[in-house]
RNA sequence: GUGGUUGUAGCUCAGUUGGUUAGAGCGCCUGAUUGUGGUUCAGGAGGUCGUCGGUUCGAGACCGAUCUUCCACCCCA
C-alpha cells in the first residue's frame, strides 16, 4: 500500500538551491562571529527534562518537545498519577529527555558542567536546530536553527558595545541595510515598575508594555488593570507613553521618570554608555535605537536587552535577540557569572532576503563546466581535462551518457552551469577543447593549460 | 493550547444550484534538429480531487473526523 508521504508539521525540506542559500546566511554570520573572537561549540539535540524545564516560564514547558521513554515506560508509572490523567504530573514519569528549546539554557549548562577547563570571560557561538512545539505561521517553525553568540564572565559593558557592533557587522555582509537594533534596559523597566508600585507585577507589566506599538496604549493600559496593577500607577506612566524623540532626548526624559530609582538609574547609565560608544564607533548600516516597550523575550534577562527588526516594509517577526543575564549559571549551581549574548534567527533572515531579493546571483551556481559525452574516447579525455580543473579548485564534471547533445546541453542549462566544454572528433585529433560561454553563446578553441586558465 | 482559514496535474490556479470520460497556463517528455542549449512549431505523458468515513440513484462540490497550509490570540527567532 503506497501512501503519501509526509513531513510533520512545521517543519520542512531543502532542496539544493535552498541550502547554498542557507548556507551562505550561515557562513556569513560565521565568518563576523570569528572576526570578533568567539569560539564554536555544540551541545546535544536533546537534554535532561530537568535541564530545561521550567526555565522558559509555563508557557515555554508547554512548547518544550518531550521525548518518551524507552521501554515499557508506562508499567513503572505509579497509578496514582496514571489513573488522574493528568498530563503534566504524569509528564515526568514517561518522559525524562526533551528537545533542546534554545541555545541559551544549554550553554549555561555546558558552562557550568566544564567550568574548570575554561578560560574566562569565555566567549562561545553555537548554530543549531532548536524545536518549539508551536503552532507554526509564516516565520514561525517547529524546527529551526538559532545562531547564537555569547559572553560568560564579563561585567563589562563593552561587551553590550560589541554586540551591537556584530549585529551590524552580519547584516551589512549580508547586505541587509536598515536594520533596527532596538535596545532597552530590565533596570529600566524593574525602575519604573518600582515608580508606580508595581514591583511585584514586573512581569505582567512587561508582557504588557511590549504590546504598545500593537495594540495600542488604551488596551494596554486596561491590560494593567485587568492584572492588578493600581489606576494611580497607571496615571504615572503617562510620561511614558508620551515618550517621543531619539536616543538622547528620550533618554532626557527617562532621568526625570526614574529619578527616585535608583536602580531606574543605573539602567539608563548603562544605555548612555553604550549609545555614547556607538556613535563614536559607527554603525554601517544597522540604526540603534532605544525602545523602552521593549520587553520581549526571556525571564532572565538582567541588564541590556536586544531585539532587531527587519528594514521597514518587511512582515516579519524579529530576527534577532539577546540580552544580559546576570546570574544564568545561578539555576545550574554557579554563582557570579554574568552572561550576555545575542541570537539570530536564520530561517527568518532566509525569508527576508527572499523577500527582498537580497541572495547573490552566483549563489546555486555548482559546477563552472559541464563537459559534453561524445562517446568513450572522448569521455576518457574530458575526464582527464575535469581531474586537471579539479586539481585548480575549478568545480566540473562530466554529463555521465552519450546522450544527445540537446539533452546534454539542456542538462547544463538547468544546472546553471555557465561553461560547457566539447570534445569530439576534430578536437581530439587536434588535442584541443572548445569552450562555450552558455550565457552569450562564444566558442573558443583552446589547449587545456589555456582552458584551465581561462576558467581560473 | 483557543478561534478561523486552506488543500484539484511537478508549479500557479479554473471547475455553474450535486449530474456523462475533471480543465487551462507554465513546466516535463518526444519529434522538427544524429556537433550546439535558451526561441518557435507539432505531438505526448501526467490526477487515489489531502486522507478516512457519511448523506445521495449519483460527491471534486454537501456533512463529520483527521492531517496539512496560512492567519489572529498566546508566546516567540
Amino acid at each position: 500500500m503506497a501512501q503519501k508521504p509526509s513531513i510533520p508539521k512545521g517543519t520542512r525540506d531543502f532542496n539544493p538551491i535552498e541550502v547554498a542559500k542557507r548556507n551562505y546566511i550561515f557562513d556569513t554570520i560565521k565568518a563576523q562571529f570569528q572576526h570578533f573572537g568567539f569560539q564554536p561549540i555544540e551541545t546535544p539535540s536533546f537534554e535532561n527534562s530537568d535541564t530545561l524545564m521550567g526555565k522558559y516560564g509555563d508557557e515555554g514547558d508547554r512548547l518544550i518537545f518531550k521525548i518518551l521513554n524507552s521501554g515499557d515506560y508506562l508499567s513503572k508509572v505509579d497509578n496514582k498519577y496514571y489513573l488522574d490523567k493528568d498530563s503534566n504530573k504524569l509528564t515526568p514519569y514517561i518522559s525524562e529527555k526533551a528537545l533542546r528549546y534554545d541555545l541559551t539554557v544549554p550553554f549555561a549548562r555546558y558552562v557550568v558542567q566544564h567550568q574548570n577547563e575554561i578560560d574566562f570571560p569565555f566567549k562561545r557561538y553555537q548554530m543549531q536546530p532548536v524545536w518549539r512545539a508551536d503552532r507554526p505561521q509564516k516565520g514561525r517553525f517547529r524546527e529551526f536553527y538559532q545562531c547564537d553568540a555569547d559572553v560568560v564572565g564579563s561585567q563589562s559593558l563593552w561587551q553590550e558595545v560589541e554586540f551591537v557592533q556584530l549585529y551590524d557587522a552580519v547584516f551589512s555582509a549580508l547586505k541587509l541595510e536598515g536594520v533596527t537594533i532596538k535596545i532597552n534596559n530590565r533596570k529600566i523597566l524593574s525602575g519604573i515598575a518600582e515608580v508606580i508600585g508595581a514591583q511585584d507585577k514586573l512581569i505582567d507589566f512587561t508582557v504588557a508594555l511590549d504590546k504598545l506599538d500593537k495594540i495600542g496604549e488604551e488596551k494596554v493600559k486596561e491590560e494593567m488593570l485587568s492584572k492588578g496593577i493600581s489606576k494611580e500607577g497607571i496615571e504615572k506612566l503617562q510620561p511614558l507613553f508620551e515618550l517621543q524623540g531619539d536616543f538622547s532626548e528620550q533618554i532626557v526624559a527617562l532621568k526625570a521618570i526614574l529619578s527616585v530609582s535608583e536602580e531606574g538609574k543605573r539602567g539608563i547609565e548603562e544605555l548612555e554608555f553604550i549609545n555614547t560608544a556607538i556613535s563614536e564607533l559607527k554603525l554601517q548600516t544597522a540604526n540603534l535605537q532605544l525602545d523602552v516597550t521593549l520587553a520581549r523575550g526571556l525571564n532572565y534577562y538582567t541588564g541590556a536587552i536586544f531585539e532587531v527588526s527587519a528594514p521597514e516594509g518587511v512582515k516579519m517577526g524579529s530576527i534577532g535577540g539577546g540580552g544580559r543575564y546576570d546570574d544564568l549559571t545561578g539555576i545550574f549551581g554557579l554563582k557570579d557569572v554574568s552572561g550576555v549574548g545575542i541570537s539570530f534567527g536564520l530561517d527568518r533572515i532566509y525569508l527576508v532576503l527572499e523577500e527582498l531579493n537580497l541572495f547573490p546571483e552566483t549563489i546555486s551556481e555548482s559546477i563552472k563546466v559541464l563537459c559534453i559525452n561524445f562517446g568513450e574516447a572522448e569521455a576518457l579525455t574530458c575526464l582527464k581535462a575535469i581531474k586537471a580543473l579539479r586539481a585548480h579548485g575549478i568545480n566540473a564534471e562530466l554529463y555521465p551518457d552519450a546522450a544527445k547533445m540537446k539533452k546534454q546541453m539542456n542538462y547544463a542549462n538547468k544546472r546553471a552551469v555557465p561553461y560547457v566544454v566539447l570534445v569530439g572528433e576534430s578536437e581530439m585529433s587536434s588535442n584541443t577543447f572548445t569552450l562555450k560561454n552558455m550565457a552569450n553563446g562564444e566558442q573558443q578553441q583552446l589547449s587545456l593549460e589555456d582552458l584551465i586558465t581561462t576558467l581560473q
